[in-house]
DNA sequence: CAATTTTTGTACTCTTTCGCATATAATGTT
DNA sequence: AACATTATATGCGAAAGAGTACAAAAATTG
């Protein structure tokens, strides 16, 4: 976890003249990423960071500025990676129903990943922290939540253009609840419930979304 | 907030034989979870505590133990409110459409009140928190989650029963989508969203759930 | 009224944590 | 080669926080 080796400098042509970083910012955001993602914003000390990332304290204040930049920062990288590894699966060309039941199961899966038992949703994470007094913070979250809402309702947009929903269905009201979906999910993996008895509420949701397998 | 006044001791009959406590527990509890719903575990101290509560810490471990034990109990409190408060509404004599409705309106306007802004859901925020690695907490985490789950599931079996839903309504996938619910108005309550930005997700929902309008 | 029991309040220790000061190292510039 | 510039490393200082020791206070019991 931690970049100690000295071959890992920054490939883009050093730009300035002092001594140039021994570590490449984007892989320490990660790195803090995991730590907060695990452990929240409070919890979480900057000592922590410096031991997952490698970095001194001092460094970390040289590159990214105090805890609540480092969180922004960390979180901002956060929602970049889904964002990236997310969209191809809402364009996917696929049948709505299998596309849903795989974004909902992506979703899930991550979820339950982590290096220290269930994550959940470093959105929904944030939103329940005490953090989320900071309008910056609250800021990003909004918009992610909202981005969220957005990338379902273009999907179910679509998918009733194709002629895979009624002419009478509401895109927005299926996405907020695909979105509300994707919230449950991440609160009972979080919650330690096995991924055994989260599963059936895929389907459930496909089911209420997309209506019965065989209509 | 703060409990001072010499004249609320412990009404019950005075068991022990030492000096009364000056406090009532309950009371206590009730102002040291205000105080962890807000903040959260980590982001929460003990002088906090004190300070809300209106005892000192040596008190505060002589009636609840450590933190965590204090967080437990103050968790505890809020699930029994919460059954107290949300039960009648479940079984009120109403149209299940009203009823739906009412429900999911108190849990938006509980979770957007608080003394220092939208304090979303106890449990969603215990579920969030770094706390959740300790096993009695995701153990009850998971409890209320699932009596969530149940209370919705009879409730819409008994819709069934009364003809209200269809004949092949699945109250257990109904159930799902209520508490999925449940839980997007917390995130977006607690993420500052607006209450006209969240309300229509409580139309969409019933609508989802209870067929349109008309139907 | 003295002895016992339990709570309360003050103060203490030990640890953690944030943020920074300062010295050293590594690079570009002249 | 000397200088300017930026990064790293050690470590300091002040504050907060958890848990407890101990003495004073308030009740019951004999």
């Amino acid at each position: 976890m931690v970049q100690k080796t000295p071959g890992n400098a920054p490939k883009a042509a050093s730009r300035g003249r002092g001594r140039p970083r021994a570590f490449e910012p984007e892989t320490a955001l990660a790195q803090a990423m995991d730590v907060f993602w695990s452990d929240g914003f409070a919890a979480t000390s900057l000592d922590d960071i410096s031991a997952a990332t490698g970095l001194n304290r001092p460094s970390l204040y040289g590159a990214f500025g105090d805890k609540r930049a480092l969180y922004l920062q960390a979180y901002g990288q956060y929602r970049k990676r889904m964002n990236e590894s997310f969209a191809p699966l809402f364009t996917a060309r696929e049948p709505l129903r299998t596309k849903l039941k795989r974004i909902l199961t992506a979703a899930l899966d991550l979820y339950l990943s982590g290096p220290e038992g269930p994550r959940g949703c470093f959105t929904v994470l944030s939103a329940a922290s005490e953090a989320i007094a900071d309008p910056d913070l609250h800021g990003l979250v909004g918009e992610a939540i909202h981005g969220t809402d957005r990338a379902f309702g273009r999907m179910f947009a679509n998918a009733r253009e194709a002629g895979e929903l009624p002419k009478d269905a509401d895109p927005r009201r299926l996405a907020h609840m695909a979105s509300a979906t994707i919230h449950t999910l991440s609160i009972r993996a979080r919650a330690r419930i096995p991924r055994a008895e989260i599963l059936p509420i895929i389907d459930d949701a496909v089911v209420t979304i997309c209506g019965p397998e065989s209509g």
